[in-house]
Order: C-alpha cells, then sequence, then structure tokens
DNA sequence: TTGTATGCGTTATCAG
DNA sequence: CTGATAACGCATACAA
C-alpha cells in the first residue's frame, strides 16, 4: 500500500481510516455506524463512537456524495438573494429540510434566460439530490425538458400542465384578476396598471387577470394607462410619475407586485396626493412591507412562505421518502383590503 | 480493466473518459484544457473542445473537489435567509465572486450558537475554499479558534482584536452611539430604548452606544425605558405598548434596528399618535423599509452591500489571488436624518 | 456480524 | 507536449 495514502495520523481531518484502525474495525464498519446501517454489534459500535469522538472525525460529504452520487442536498434557484420575498421562500425551504438533515444550495437567477440556466447547471453540478426552482424568464420546453431528465424537479410559480404533479403555486392570473376586480367592486373605472417586465411569466399572468376584469367589468383597456415596469420600488416611482404627466384621470393603479407599490406610495406622497383619496394603490405579494405603509397597503395574499414549504416536504416525500407531516394544500391567491384602497361609493 | 466502469457510453452524463476516448487522447489532457493549464497543442485542444461538445461535457465538481481539494465555492452563513437585510448581503458576495466563476453556498445560522456553529460546519464539510461568517451568538473564541484553522475566515459585523484582517464591518458601538446623540442633539431627554437581544453582539453593541451617548450628555439612564425585544416588527410594537404602559414620559424611541422601529411606528399609529410629533423614531440598518414609511424613517445607515461586496473581494484576493478592482474601504456608520426624528428646538 | 476490494470522476505527479 | 496511474475519502457488493 502506498504510504502517501492519508491513512496516517496527521494534523489533517481524520478520516475513515483512522477512525476504524483506531476502533480496530474495517472502513465498511464505521460506514456502518455512521450511516446507522444494518446491524452492527453493540460492542463495536460502541468502540467506533468512541474513536470518532476520540479524532473528532466528520465525514467528508463531498467523497461521500461522489461515492454514493447523492449528497442530501437539494438545489434551490430564486431569481434575487436580495430580497424579502425570496429571503422567506429559502427560509421556509430550508426550515423543513433541515428537521431531517437535508441542506440546501441556494442560487440566484436574476430573472434571465441565460442566468437561470447556469444557475440550474450549477446545482445540477453540485450533485444535487433534487431542485426547487422559481424561474421566471425560462420557457416551458426547457422546464418540460428538464422534468424528463434525472433529477427530481419541483417548479414554483409555475404550471407546466404537462407536470401538474411538480408544480406548486398560486394562480398569477386569478390573483390579477382579484385584485383589479375589487378595485372596480369599489367604484374605479379608470385604474392604472403598473406591470412588473412581462418577458417574466408571473408578471404577464398577472396582467393578463388585470385585463380579464377589465373585460368582464366592460370596461374598456386603455393601452395609456399600462406601464412595464421592473419589480423595484424605484421603477414604480418612475412609473407613477409618466402615468401622472399624461394628465389622464385615474383614481386607482393596480402594481404587479408591493416593491412596485410602494414606490408608487412614495411617489405619490412627494408629489401631495393625499392617500388614499386622491390615489388608491393596490399590490401583490402581501410582503411585510404592506403593514409598514401608510395608508396599510392593499394586496393580493402570495404566501410564499407556505409554498416554500409545501415544496419542501414535497422534495422530503419523494426523494428522500420521508412522509412529513402536512400534505401540501391547493394554494389560491386571496385578496387582503387595507387602508391603501378607498371606496368610491 | 473492470467493465463496470463508467468508461462507456451510456445515457449516462459523459466522464471525462469518455470526451478522452472520443478525443483519441489521455483524460489528463483532458483535464489540462479544461483547466486551461500549461501548455496544450491547439490542435488537440481543438479536438478535445469538439469531443465535449458532442459529448455535452460537464465536469464532475464533486469528484473534482476531491481530486483537488479545493471547491471554488465560499461558505455563507447569515442569521436569517428569510430577510432582506441578509439577502442584500449574500446577494452582493454572490455577484462579486459569481464574477470569476466561484460559486456561494448559504446557510443560517437562527442567531443561536449551537445552531450557527451547526452552519459552520455544514459549510466545512461542503469543502468550501473559505468562509464569510455574520455570526451573533458565537464566542470572540470559538471564531479565533476558526481563524486560527485551516480554512480561510471573513467575519462580518464583528471585530476580533486578534484577527483585525479576517474582519469586516461598521462599528456598531459608535452607530448606537450617533443614533441617539443627534437625538439628544435634537432636544430630547427622555428616550427609550428597543433593543433586539442583548446575546447578540451587534444587538449588545449598539445599546453600549446608546448608554454612551446618555451618559456623555449626561443625562440619568433610566431602566424603565429600556426593553429587550427581538429584532422583529411585532416584537417592536409589543415593546412600544408596554412602554406607554408604564406612564412614563418619552419624546423619542431609539431603535436595534429598522423593524423595530416599523413595528413601534405602526403600534403608535394605531394608538393614534400622530408622527413624528407626539412620538420620534430612530432605526438601525437603513433599509429599504425606511423610505417606505411614513413619516420615512431616520436610521443610521449600515451598507451591508457595500460590506458583502467588500467580503467577497477579500476572498478573492487572498483565497483566489485574483486582485480586484476596488480595495476594501472602511466603513463608518452614518446617521440619515429623515422625518421621522422631529427636532424639539 | 464483519472484512475486502473496487468504483465514484477528477487532479496531479512523474515519466516519456 | 502528452500519457499512465496513484490518490482524494467514502459506499457498497460480495465474501467470509
Amino acid at each position: 500500500m502506498n504510504k502517501k495514502l492519508n491513512h496516517g495520523s496527521d494534523s489533517k481531518a481524520a478520516t475513515i481510516y483512522q477512525v476504524a484502525k483506531l476502533a480496530g474495525c474495517a472502513v465498511s464498519t464505521v460506514s456502518r455506524v455512521v450511516n446507522k446501517h444494518q446491524n452492527v454489534s453493540s460492542k463495536t459500535k460502541e468502540k467506533v463512537h468512541s474513536a470518532m469522538a476520540q479524532l473528532n472525525y466528520r465525514p467528508n460529504t463531498v467523497a461521500s456524495s461522489l461515492a454514493s452520487q447523492r449528497s442530501n442536498c437539494v438545489g434551490v434557484l430564486v431569481s434575487e438573494l436580495a430580497s424579502e420575498f425570496f429571503g422567506t421562500f429559502t427560509g421556509a425551504v430550508e426550515s423543513v429540510l433541515r428537521e431531517h438533515n437535508k441542506h440546501i444550495i441556494v442560487t440566484a437567477g436574476h430573472g434571465d434566460a441565460a442566468s437561470e440556466k447556469e444557475g440550474i447547471n450549477f446545482l445540477i453540478d453540485r450533485n444535487c439530490d433534487a431542485l426547487i426552482l422559481h424561474v421566471e424568464a425560462l420557457s416551458d420546453e426547457y422546464l418540460n425538458e428538464l422534468c424528463q431528465g434525472d433529477i427530481p424537479i419541483v417548479i414554483v410559480n409555475r404550471e407546466l400542465s404537462d407536470f401538474p404533479n411538480n408544480c406548486i403555486g398560486i394562480d398569477n392570473e386569478l390573483g390579477g384578476f382579484k385584485a383589479t376586480s375589487k378595485a372596480i367592486e369599489f367604484g374605479h373605472c379608470d385604474i392604472a396598471y403598473i406591470s412588473g417586465p412581462l418577458k417574466k411569466h408571473d408578471a404577464h399572468a398577472r396582467w393578463d387577470g388585470h385585463l380579464r376584469a377589465l373585460a368582464q367589468a366592460s370596461i374598456a383597456y386603455d393601452p395609456a394607462l399600462f406601464i412595464e415596469a421592473e419589480f423595484s420600488q424605484e421603477s414604480g416611482a418612475k412609473a407613477l410619475l409618466e402615468l401622472l404627466a399624461q394628465n389622464k384621470p385615474f383614481s386607482c393603479v393596480v402594481c404587479g407586485n408591493d416593491e412596485i407599490a410602494c414606490g408608487v406610495m412614495s411617489a405619490a406622497r412627494d408629489a401631495k396626493m393625499h392617500l388614499p383619496n386622491a390615489l388608491s394603490i393596490v399590490g401583490f405579494d402581501n410582503s411585510n412591507v404592506a403593514s409598514y405603509t401608510y395608508p396599510k397597503l392593499s394586496s393580493v395574499d402570495y404566501p410564499i412562505a407556505q409554498i416554500g414549504k409545501a415544496a419542501g416536504l414535497l422534495v422530503l416525500k419523494h426523494v428522500y421518502v420521508i412522509e412529513a407531516a402536512t400534505a401540501a394544500v391547493p394554494f389560491s391567491p386571496t385578496f387582503i383590503n387595507r387602508a391603501s384602497l378607498q371606496s368610491k361609493l
């Protein structure tokens, strides 16, 4: 045997060989007790445990992953790390998984297809046991192909008709519909809409819902009252200024998400408009900020934490074959009315 | 040679053996072109590239990591994933690193020592090339020990006197001092303080700064005006109610962070207090929500994105020996005055 | 119940 | 400039 093998007792981290030697058994036995496999006599089990403790042994997960083709890690892709929304999501996934000693590797897709693809490849390369993806830009075709691959996939915020069981999320179109419908119900007729980037599927679906609500109420769609913005506060503020500059009247602005709505609210107040009298505002996501604002923001609830939890439970069940407590329930968007939407009736 | 070796052309992902065979060269040569090592004749380089393309070859990073003892990954530990603050931080780290094809693995420490330790071990086990840690509960002793270990460490939000070069962050004590000093400068004498959990080092340091500001202005510290809360909106709201219930006057409340401040603001408005006349509020972090609130929140700026960037650059430089553009500048807390702090003068 | 031997897919050393 | 092969640390089929 080559003496270069790290089976000695250097200062480096202890290997399975060292604990086997110290325990007076074979490496396979150590492996068995580490992984709680099969029957190991309690006597040797004892010896192995003591040896592991002495050497402060911690299994090398990389080697383990290579040998077993399994990593105990699930990959999570979100659009942005720098966001409370996605933070809540990944946090929920992590806490569910961590209860069963599974870990997550998170990466960002930045909302464009190339970057999302790169992120997914990174996760696959890291040998993840499953992937939980909140993609926005990737095509259905690509996702369909992915779902047919070797690695289990959970898609969030998207509905793939060919793989309904892989998808968890709310109906964004219905959410958008509810938002605008509620505004109409409250007597608003001139309703502006500030959307997120339409290349993002969720943004587009929400807008579709808006249009359907308009149509159902027989309100003509006025392109001048539509602006495609980014999902950000700054972009929302800018969009409101553009709308105001047109001198076209509108009493309510429905926004693609809460961040846009916050920007609108800021800009409106800077323009000395009295809220919510002069302008009603409705958001989407029902994020924490919705209750920070003044007036508090009416918004469509997007139960992102529950969705994250459900996604985690799904992989626990199907990939690790751990039947976790609660089954995933279907999620439906709910309108949460607060002060920012004023009734005109 | 054993025929079970995955050197054939199964449906599985292509290995380096397959591309070597197809390119008509040795695996070591393939490895060289993949890693852009040494000199490879442009002719064989060509053949290898074409073989890789044909097989859609992607190196197995796990195997690579095992063999090279290097992962191109840096581990990031934050308190919570579900937070805009930490999201911004990890996002900044990621974008700096990603420019050089380095990746991050994020995990949460949940603000308690055992969990932070577990998270750090997880990252070490994943073979991270370096660790960037935002810890709150771990002791200085533990961190000192960690810094003496084999794996490069960057500590954020903490100052280890023995390892100044490993630490990046602002002076929380000074930040807390500035917050309360500004309130005093604006004529406030009865100043309540709602702190984060004192077991967290940053929370404690901010409070220390508050006490120093009081002392410097010869204002007696009144324990009744101090509440230890959680870093959350709910906790802040609850704390304000407790303060109000005492019937002790105070014209200003300084908060351990912006989330607490938002909770205070909500609760104050629910109590029909007119802001900022009836009560001044100051936060800490200068997070995005600071500009969502009404009145806009005065806060101590914590440049978390820049700190994340600096941390990323630090490991780029010292671990990967990539001299990146900007050097890390020292960060100093700045008070950002907005509308929520009212002058009494 | 325990031990032996080999593979997992790379990297890197050392010849050639 | 290129090839052969040990080593990385562990898992597991098979043998004992």
